[in-house]
DNA sequence: CATCTCACG
DNA sequence: ACGTACGTGAGATGC
C-alpha cells in the first residue's frame, strides 16, 4: 500500500487518463489544516500512499519531542512529481468531496483539473434518498466498510492528528480511501448515462467547484475589534436584563434554560396558554413569548425575549465569529456545502455566513464587521422575489406573469386581486396578508400555517387561501399536479432537470402532509437555486473577459457578495448583473424577467 | 448526543 | 382527528 516509488503510479495514471486522489492532513478546516499525505489509485487493489508529514515521538509530553518520521519524500519534491500529472489536461483526477483536497493542493501552488468527484455524482442522481459520504456510498454501493478514521486518531479530546498516527497505520487507511474513490467512480459515473441528471451534474455541479474553493480560500474581512466591541455591549444589555428578569420571577434562575423558564411560567406563576413538546417540556419559544407579552401583560415573557435576542446575538455571531477570523488572513473562510440540502441551495459552515443577521437593527450591527479592504467596496447583488418569479413560471400564471413584466409591486396585486381592493393607497397590513399568503403558497400552503403566521384564526386563513386558489386557480393545478407526480415517479424535478426524490411520499402517516409541500416546493426552491449556480459558474469567467479584478466571495442563496476596487464597483455591478439576469438562458428561458437588485459600501450592512 | 431555540433565504 | 408552513446550521442545556 505505501508508496515506495511514485513515478510507476504516475505512469500508469497518464496510460490510463485517470487517478483518483485523497489527502490526508491535520484538520478538517483546510485553510488550518497541514498536508501529511496523499493517496492515489489508478487500478482497485492497487491504491498506494505517499507519506510526507509525518511525526513520531511523544505530543503529549511536554518533554517529548516530535521528529520527522522516517523515509518520507521531501513535500517539494513529491508537489514537483505530482504536478505533471494533477495538472495535466488529458488526466482526470476523482475524489470524494474534491474541493477539499483543491483547496489543500491550491495552498501547495497545485491547480488540480479536470475533475470528478463521487459524492457530486451520486448528489445529481439520488438527492433526497440518501446521503453522500463516503462511508454511506461504500456501503451502499460497494457493500464495504471503510476503517473508520476513529482507530486511527482516536475522538474527543484525547484525539491525535493525522501526522502523530504511524506510517504503517496511515497507509491502509489512507489507501483503502482513493481506493474505494476509484470503485465507486466505476459505479456511479455509467450510471449517470447520458441523461439530464449527467446535465445536472456536468453544468450545474462539477464546475461550481473550482469556484467556490476559490470563495472559500479568499474569505471576507472581518472586523475583530468591532465584534469585540459589540459582544461587551451585548454582555451589559444581558446583564440588565438578566437582573430584570430575575426580579419579575421572583427567583434566581437560568435564563438559557427552557426547561427552568417554562416551570416558572407555567408552574410557579401558573400563566395561560401553557403547552407541551412533543417530550412533555413546556414550549417556551418565541411565539409563546409573544402571546405571554401581548396578551397577558407578561413582562417577564417580554424582558426574556429581548435576552434571548440580546444571547443569540453575542454567542453565535459576535463572540463565535471572532475566533473564526483566520490569524493570518485576517479573514473568515466560510465552507459551502455542495450535497448538503435536498433541493440544491448551497449550505455554508464553519462558519454559517448564510445566516447574518439582517431583520433586527442590533443584528444589522454584526454586518457591519464584514468589510472591505482599504479602496475596497462591498457590492450586493441579489435576485428580486426569485421564487415567485419562478412559481409564476411553472405553474404558468398569466396574471402573475404580467405583473412581473411590468414590474408591479407583487404582494400588493396578490391583495388587490383576493381581497378585490386597489392597490393605489393600499393599507400596509392587508399587503402584509398578502405577503404572508405568497410566502405561504411557495411552502406548500396550509391554514394551519397561515393561521399561525398571521395570527388569524384558522378559518380566516382558510378563507383567504380558498380566495387565492378562485383568483389563481392555476397555482392549485400546479400543486396537485406536482404531488401527483412525486406520488407516481417517487422525484420532482426543477426547471434545469435536477432531481428531489420524494420515497416518503407514498407512506401514509401524520408526515404525508410534510412530504407533500415540501414536494410543492422543492421544484420552486431548486429551480431558484439552480438559477443563482449557473450565474456563479458564468461569474468569474466574465469578470476576467470584462478585465476586472473583482472577487465573488459569498452566496446567500439569493445574493452574491463581491469585493472589488473602488474604481470598478460600477462596471462590476454593470457585467455581474447581465449574467445573473440571463442566468435561466438559455436552457430554460423563464417567461418572467429575472431582476436583479445591487447596493455598495464599505461593509456588508452599507452594500445591502 | 438529543432537544430546544433561533439566525437566515 | 391528526399536525404542519419550505430549506438550512449552530449554541446552550441537560440527560
Amino acid at each position: 500500500m505505501r508508496c515506495r516509488a511514485l513515478q510507476p503510479y504516475l505512469d500508469a495514471a497518464a496510460r490510463r487518463g485517470l487517478l483518483s486522489v485523497d489527502t490526508e492532513t491535520t484538520s478538517l478546516d483546510e485553510m488550518q489544516a497541514d498536508l501529511v499525505g496523499g493517496s492515489l489509485c489508478v487500478e482497485p487493489g492497487q491504491a498506494c500512499y505517499i507519506p510526507l508529514g509525518h511525526v513520531t515521538g511523544i505530543a503529549d509530553d511536554l518533554l517529548g519531542e516530535e521528529k520527522r518520521a522516517e523515509n518520507q519524500m521531501p513535500m517539494e519534491e513529491a508537489l514537483a512529481l505530482l504536478r505533471p500529472v494533477l495538472e495535466d489536461p488529458a488526466i482526470l483526477k476523482i475524489g470524494q468531496n474534491l474541493k477539499y483536497d483543491l483547496k489543500i493542493l491550491a495552498r501547495h501552488g497545485l491547480h488540480v483539473a479536470p475533475i470528478d468527484d463521487t459524492m457530486l455524482l451520486s448528489y445529481a442522481q439520488a438527492a433526497g434518498l440518501h446521503a453522500h459520504g463516503m462511508d454511506a456510498l461504500a456501503d451502499r454501493h460497494l457493500g464495504h466498510q471503510p476503517i473508520p478514521i476513529k482507530t486511527l486518531i482516536g475522538s474527543g479530546k484525547s484525539a491525535i492528528g493525522f501526522h502523530q498516527v504511524e506510517i504503517d497505520k496511515a497507509a491502509p487507511y489512507a489507501a483503502e480511501d482513493a481506493d474505494v474513490t476509484l470503485r465507486l467512480h466505476r459505479v456511479l459515473k455509467p450510471r449517470l448515462a447520458p441523461s439530464r441528471a449527467a446535465t445536472v451534474y456536468e453544468t450545474l455541479e462539477r464546475p461550481l467547484i473550482p469556484v467556490l474553493a476559490r470563495m472559500e480560500m479568499h474569505g471576507i474581512k472581518g472586523d475583530r475589534d468591532r465584534l469585540s466591541r459589540l459582544s461587551n455591549t451585548f454582555s451589559q444589555k444581558m446583564a440588565g436584563l438578566e437582573a430584570e428578569c430575575h426580579d419579575l420571577a421572583g427567583q434566581s434562575f437560568n435564563l438559557g434554560s427552557p426547561k427552568q423558564l417554562g416551570e416558572i411560567l407555567f408552574d410557579k406563576m401558573q400563566l395561560p396558554g401553557g403547552s407541551k413538546t412533543k417530550t412533555g417540556a413546556w414550549a417556551t419559544g418565541a411565539d409563546v413569548l409573544e402571546t405571554l407579552a401581548a396578551e397577558h401583560g407578561s413582562d417577564l415573557a417580554a424582558r426574556l425575549l429581548d435576552w434571548r435576542q440580546v444571547s443569540k446575538l453575542k454567542s453565535t455571531y459576535t463572540d463565535a465569529l471572532q475566533t473564526h477570523i483566520h490569524p493570518e488572513t485576517g479573514r473568515v473562510h466560510t465552507s459551502f456545502s455542495l450535497a448538503a440540502t435536498s433541493t440544491g441551495r448551497l449550505a455554508s459552515t464553519d462558519p454559517n455566513l448564510q445566516n447574518i443577521p439582517v431583520r433586527t437593527e442590533a443584528g444589522r450591527e454584526i454586518r457591519e464587521a464584514f468589510i472591505a479592504e482599504p479602496g475596497n467596496l462591498i457590492l450586493s447583488l441579489d435576485y428580486s422575489q426569485i421564487e415567485l418569479r419562478i412559481l409564476a413560471h411553472i405553474a404558468d400564471i398569466e396574471a402573475l406573469k404580467q405583473a412581473f413584466r411590468e414590474g408591479q409591486d407583487i404582494h400588493a396585486l396578490t391583495a388587490s386581486e383576493i381581497f378585490g381592493v386597489p392597490v393605489e393607497g393600499m393599507d400596509p397590513m392587508i399587503r402584509r396578508q398578502a405577503k404572508a399568503i405568497n410566502f405561504g403558497v411557495i411552502y406548500g400552503i396550509s391554514a394551519f400555517g397561515l393561521s399561525n403566521n398571521l395570527r388569524i384564526p384558522r378559518d380566516e386563513a382558510k378563507a383567504f387561501i380558498d380566495a387565492y386558489f378562485a383568483k389563481f386557480p392555476g397555482i392549485r393545478t400546479y400543486m396537485d399536479d406536482t404531488v401527483a407526480a412525486a406520488k407516481a415517479q417517487g422525484f420532482v424535478e426543477t426547471l434545469f432537470g435536477r432531481r428531489i426524490h420524494t420515497p416518503d411520499i407514498t407512506q401514509k402517516g401524520p408526515r404525508q402532509g410534510f412530504q407533500q409541500r415540501a414536494a410543492i416546493n422543492a421544484p420552486i426552491q431548486g429551480s431558484a437555486a439552480d438559477v443563482i449556480r449557473r450565474a456563479m459558474i458564468r461569474i468569474p469567467p466574465a469578470l476576467e473577459r470584462a478585465r476586472l479584478s473583482g472577487k465573488m466571495l459569498l452566496q446567500v442563496h439569493d445574493e452574491l457578495l463581491f469585493e472589488v476596487p473602488e474604481a470598478e464597483a460600477d462596471k462590476t455591478i454593470e457585467v455581474v448583473r447581465e449574467v445573473m439576469e440571463s442566468a435561466d438562458a438559455p436552457a430554460c428561458k423563464l417567461a418572467t424577467p429575472l431582476v436583479v437588485d445591487a447596493g455598495r459600501g464599505e461593509s456588508w450592512a452599507a452594500a445591502h
